[in-house]
DNA sequence: TTGACATATATAGATTGCCGATATATAATG
DNA sequence: CATTATATATCGGCAATCTATATATGTCAA
């Protein structure tokens, strides 16, 4: 992640489902459009989204095929599933509620005994 | 934390600076009063706590120092310093970016090529 | 046409953050 | 007297991410 390493993780998974809401992608296209979403905040690495891709795969919230662009470039591209909607919508609660909690926390203290 | 494990990471310190920076606390307050601000969203592990504390102690962000209560209770307190604040402040910016980008993200695409 | 670079996917090894389990010691409660 | 709550501490482990590396193909300039 680079720009506070370790800040936040585990939640690439949750954006990489959030990309896939819309239309199926290829993982190189993943990198690209969450580094442009979120104003270059996001950049994640290729030897992370690969491995999570496969894991998704494994757990059934994405599928996968291959497709060969005029260019001649073989692409992988992931379909969102069923269960990967499901998924998402839950991570997507589970975001909301820590980050709302680390914001009463930031938001300062409120009588402190 | 139990209630979505591995969802974020690396902002625990964040959480603990912050309790620090109004009064000095000792490990076992700062479990609870993390619990009390974020409505039972935190719930810090003594495992994960401890070796935290003297983690921030290495990098100056805190001092340590002993004080038995009227209980008869020993009780390790921890006082935020100069750098300590200082890196509090990284962290709340480096936070602020993070959830900004994936507000942006979850909000919904715009335009996906 | 050859060499550099971007595209595209993939794996291995290392690091790190947090957790569970466990240990210890004292005070409060029953 | 025994159990529970308080209080601090360490160890082993898992999971998420990174770096580095490998591969193959397409594009562009020298």
């Amino acid at each position: 992640m680079e720009l506070e390493k370790s800040l936040v993780s585990g939640s690439m998974s949750l954006l990489v489902l959030k990309l896939l809401e819309e239309t199926d992608l290829y993982g190189y296209q993943m990198i690209d459009e969450l580094r442009r979403r979120s104003d270059d905040t996001f950049r994640l690495k290729a030897g992370t989204l690969y491995p999570l891709l496969h894991g998704l795969e494994e757990k059934g919230f994405v599928t996968a095929y291959e497709q060969t662009a005029e260019s001649g470039k073989t692409r992988r591209y992931y379909h969102l599933t069923r269960q990967g909607r499901d998924a998402l919508r839950e991570k997507e609660d589970a975001w909301n509620t820590y980050a709302r909690a680390v914001g009463r926390v930031l938001k300062g203290g409120a009588c402190l005994a």
